[in-house]
RNA sequence: GGAGAGGUGGCCGAGCGGCUUAAGGCAGCUGUCUUGAAAACAGCCGAGGCGACGAGUCUCCGUGGGUUCAAAUCCCACCCUCUCCGCCA
């Protein structure tokens, strides 16, 4: 949420942010309603106050003749504010569905685009892996391994579902302990195991309503919401609160299973496992002073790419333009991943700055240390990372030319020190005794 | 799900129609004292809106309605927490 202040007092700079992000808000309405309503305070706190002083001289009043009179007078007056106040309230409530509505400003080192193809990659790093043999996609390794069940998890969820399996189901699992082992004892992070459900007031915190009701999924009984991803709990762990400065910075991390109903992908990537209605993911959520943001946000950049470093994946950095920026961040760097048999950039990570954006919408702030008013802190987040994509580049980067796999160094001892991944025993019943 | 108790400022906790400008305490800040700190003492110390982040004024005691000239206080609904029971991984 933006500062209706801003609004107020810079309208073109808000407006020319929204040619920029190639999108559109309802900013004249905002400033008319925002006109009106504070229009209509001032006229009810004019009257309350005569209502308060009223009501104070009836108290004083002792002669019961000479109260009655007073009180009828103000039986009158009562009946205006609660017109008034409706009014008022009818403005504000408006006024703040409108204000949810507009999204963040893009921060001014973001590159002006129209759209995706106008990202630009700002660095890469590590080498593509050269093959002695034609490699091979992972959705063709996974099935001669046996370590993904496409089909029997279509059977129990329909499309878009898959299960891990053996070696497979290790692999990701190994890779999460790692992962969260990485951003705790090198980064500095407090592991969060949060829920998975939520209510639609901390989806309105982070930004994904109500903008993207149609890309979650909610429950039917009760008021809940499946995640979308771990930003949604941890960010709105402080909601409504008010830090000590000295708290800051929080660092939290956390692995979840992620929910995201992407309706207009049906028919795209049909194929393995990158795109799917429910996916693991490691992520990184930041709490800081508005003054750290920026060396906050280069800083949690590089903690998302420590782990394709460490892993030795190939990968690049995109900066994203304005016309590809998410509604809720001000600055937005996705790291892509080479999957070397597939030959394509994966998205595994985006670190995204929300500067105050999230923390207003939430209203997380902090007292400063200088005993001034209480502050909203900045939010920042990254995916550290997403274990589908992360998964398939490990397989399409380390196979061997026999279809196996060689774990990476960092992640034997959490495989029990196992150093290649292998055909799995088939799934299915036991088969019956031979007579 | 059933019964009971309760939700008050950063924290604890009183108040149960107008004397509340929400007592008192803790934490915090400032000052006195001290080489410094601690202790003691004195003062300050919730959030938000409107307004010029002035004067002033309004709102906020879980949330939303209602009664009243006036609501933290009375009424209704809901949410949450705790205790016990039921169910359950």
């Amino acid at each position: 949420m933006l500062d209706l202040r801003l609004i107020r007092e810079q309208p073109q700079r808000v407006k020319s942010a929204l040619v920029a992000l190639n999108t559109d808000a309802p900013i004249d309405e905002i400033l008319a309603l925002d006109t009106r309503r504070r229009a209509l305070l001032t006229e009810v706190e004019a009257l309350k106050a005569e209502r308060n002083e009223g009501s104070k001289l009836v108290n004083r009043t002792k002669d019961a003749a000479a109260r009655q009179p007073l009180i009828d007078n103000l039986r009158g007056l009562g009946d205006q504010i609660a017109h008034l106040d409706q009014q008022a309230k009818a403005a504000d409530t408006r006024l703040a569905e409108l204000l949810l509505t507009v999204p963040n400003l893009p921060a001014p080192e973001v590159p002006v685009g129209p759209d995706e193809s106008h990202n630009v990659v700002v660095a890469e790093e590590g080498t593509k892996p050269s093959f002695a043999f034609a490699p091979k996609p992972h959705w063709e390794l996974a099935e001669a391994l046996g370590i993904i069940e496409f089909e029997r998890a279509t059977k129990v969820s329909g499309a878009r579902f898959y299960a891990l399996v053996g070696d497979g189901a290790r692999l990701q699992r190994a890779l999460i302990a790692w992962m969260l082992d990485l951003h705790r004892e090198r980064h500095g992070y407090t592991e969060i195991a949060p829920p998975y459900l939520v209510t639609e007031q901390s989806l309105f915190g982070t930004g994904q309503l109500p903008k993207f009701r149609d890309t979650q999924f909610q429950t039917t009984a009760g008021d809940h919401w499946l995640i979308p991803t771990a930003e949604v709990p941890l960010t709105n762990l402080y909601r409504d609160e008010i830090l000590d400065a000295a708290q800051l910075p929080i660092y939290h991390t956390a692995y979840t299973a992620c929910f995201r109903r992407e309706q207009f992908s049906g028919g795209r990537d049909v194929r393995g496992i990158k795109r799917s209605y429910q996916f693991d993911k490691v992520e990184m959520v930041k709490f800081v002073h508005p003054d750290e943001s920026a060396t906050e946000f280069r800083r949690l950049i590089e903690e998302a790419s420590d782990i394709l470093r460490l892993l030795g994946l190939p990968f690049r950095l995109l900066q994203i333009c304005t016309g590809d920026l998410s509604f809720t961040a001000a600055n937005k760097v996705d790291l892509e991943v080479w999957a070397a048999g597939a030959e394509e950039w994966l998205e595994v990570s985006s670190c995204a700055t929300f500067l105050d954006f999230q923390a207003r919408r939430a209203n997380i702030r902090f007292r400063p240390a200088d005993v001034g008013r209480p502050q909203f802190v900045h939010t920042l987040n990254g995916s550290g990372l997403a274990l589908p994509r992360t998964v398939i580049a490990l397989l399409e980067h380390y196979q061997l030319e026999d279809g196996t796999i060689a774990v990476p160094e960092v992640l034997r001892a959490y495989l029990g020190g196992q150093e290649t991944i292998g055909v799995q025993p088939p799934l299915g019943p036991p088969r019956p005794p031979s007579a």
